[in-house]
DNA sequence: CTGAAAGCGCTTACAG
DNA sequence: CTGAAAGCGCTTACAG
């Protein structure tokens, strides 16, 4: 790699000069600039990135924490992440943690050794708690999809409208036993999804029946299993809303196994809008996270947190949460 | 963060000290070296990894360039290279070029400005002989999926032999008019699977038809284009070979969307077997490509080249592609 | 406006 | 075995 040392020679001027006439922040005679930038195309010089990031404790690196890419939720997230860190000059590091609470600290240091210059996490719950005292230290952070709290800066959806207007539009469609699959209870968008739900069964005067909702349901396999029990019960159940796209995915072919068709003898609604739902069989109906949007927004903000004087207060932002009508509801 | 002079300090001896105790690589006093080790873990030191890699010219990074994170077959790929990083103390840096040359030259010089230790690449195609070119200079190079030749260490799947004996369990299964929906020629994969499809059809006294095939198919979209204006040419299609599963998701959409049924009516076979291929109706007979391992072997590879003395020579290594039989083919 | 010098946090050849 | 010094490739406060 050709350095600094060289063009110095070739423009016949100082290290200094030349570092001065690339950064533009202070003056250098035009003349000598213009002598610098030619020695810098002739030589194809292009400055060494870990030098400038010892210098200044920065390494124009981005740290995204997930637990893992092949959620179907992820990829478009990445991708907006991405293409907004290239557009401003930032580098992404990808780490899956499975959720685990060892594996995210080890990347957390193992990164910070590298003088990262900040952090999204997706992997926000319970017992993740070191991610506040990061952000208190001063470390720039952001959350992405998963909430906690209010002192980090946060990109999330309106789980709990949007789950309460995805139950009212499957009421509304006449439904009238609509089970529930949700996700782990300590996370607090899946909280909040169920109480979208309670409140429209309520408002509906359906207050919702215990037996009817199944928590703790991670992935297609499980929702097919926990939809299989339900249906093994008898509930009479017309209408099924699942909590994540995947979970909708068993969900769907647990019914159908079941030798019943979707929508006609029983609804499914999904929750995500993953890049499969239109794929899927019918195409689901589904509430919209806008991930990729919700990506370059979460980089967007990090980015600023990073380049601020003064850091700004944390601030939750909350986009719509929307339904995308398809085939899965009757 | 702490510094090696804090540590030196504490333990009351010399930077050096430090560091070759830390090191392992040269001997130090037993007892010198029991008083750093305390020192580092009282202080908790971590050495600064960017002021390492500006010494020897190494950055413990990996680069990950591919098309696009949100393409099915990459999520695996994608793991397995991480976790095999991850082992080695390396971390990655995906980036998405959707195809674009300047795209990935930028990104190529970007990271080797971050002194980036070596690349993956799942973009190989004619138009960029500038990979072979990074390569030649000596730096460390892995293509995978996609190969170029055979001067590049390639990790990729048996494609004519998975394409061959795709086709054959079709004609086995009793199929007689297989139709074959191919991607862009350009890319050597793609020539493959159609030599592979050709031969099984020559050797079964099926020569292929030119109107049964199209080419230059890019994902589902296209897949259901290409399905919905084969089948309106009548030509009594009896099963399709997808080649990669998100067009076979578009053929099965585009078959069923035109009245008829899989696989009673038309077998479908895709090529990938990507997560979603269980989830689909019906669940998608295709030919295996081990994502997760190709990817761990290509950065297992690539690790060994970046810490090999000498560098040894390009070897293509051809992962045997499987067929997995589930229910869309009759 | 420009250069020489110091320093970012390490590692390692050179002395001892 | 250990320390002082030099150096990796930059940037920037200090002089001029």
């Amino acid at each position: 790699m050709v350095t600094i040392k060289e063009v110095a020679e070739r423009a016949g001027v100082s290290t200094s000069t030349v570092s001065r006439a690339l950064s533009g922040k202070i003056p250098v005679n035009d003349e000598t600039k213009q002598k610098v930038l030619l020695a810098v195309k002739e030589l194809n010089y292009q400055p060494n990135v870990l030098a400038q990031g010892l210098k200044d404790g920065k390494s124009r690196t981005l740290g995204l924490i997930i637990p893992n890419v092949r959620n179907l939720v992820f990829p478009a997230a990445i991708r907006g992440i991405e293409d907004m860190a290239k557009k401003h000059g930032y580098t992404v590091v990808l780490c899956n943690t499975d959720e685990d609470v060892e594996t995210e600290k080890f990347y957390i240091d193992n990164l910070r050794r590298r003088l990262i210059d900040g952090f999204i996490f997706s992997t926000a719950r319970p017992g993740h708690e070191h991610l506040l005292e990061l952000k208190r230290e001063g470390f720039p952070v952001v959350f992405l999809i998963r909430q906690m709290g209010e002192d980090v800066d946060t990109i999330t959806v309106d789980n709990y409208k949007g789950a309460y207007d995805a139950t009212k539009y499957m009421l509304l469609r006449g439904l009238k036993n609509i089970a529930f699959i949700n996700g782990h209870m300590d996370i607090f968008l899946y909280q909040q999804r169920f109480e979208g739900y309670k409140k429209a069964l309520e408002e509906a005067g359906f207050p919702f029946k215990e037996e009817m909702v199944v928590h703790e349901v991670y992935g297609w396999e499980d929702g097919y299993q926990a939809m299989t029990n339900l249906l093994k019960k008898n509930l009479k159940i017309d209408g099924v809303f699942a909590t994540s796209d995947p979970k909708a995915i068993g969900v769907i072919r647990a019914i159908k196994d079941f030798g019943l068709k979707v929508p006609d003898d029983i609804s499914v609604m999904g929750f995500d809008n993953s890049d499969m739902a239109p794929l899927l069989d019918p195409p689901l109906t589904t509430v919209s996270q806008p991930f990729y949007e919700m990506g370059a927004k979460a980089c967007e903000r990090l980015i600023k947190i990073i380049e601020a004087k003064k850091k700004p207060k944390a601030k939750v932002e909350v986009l719509p949460a929307e339904i995308v009508v398809r085939k899965s509801v009757v």
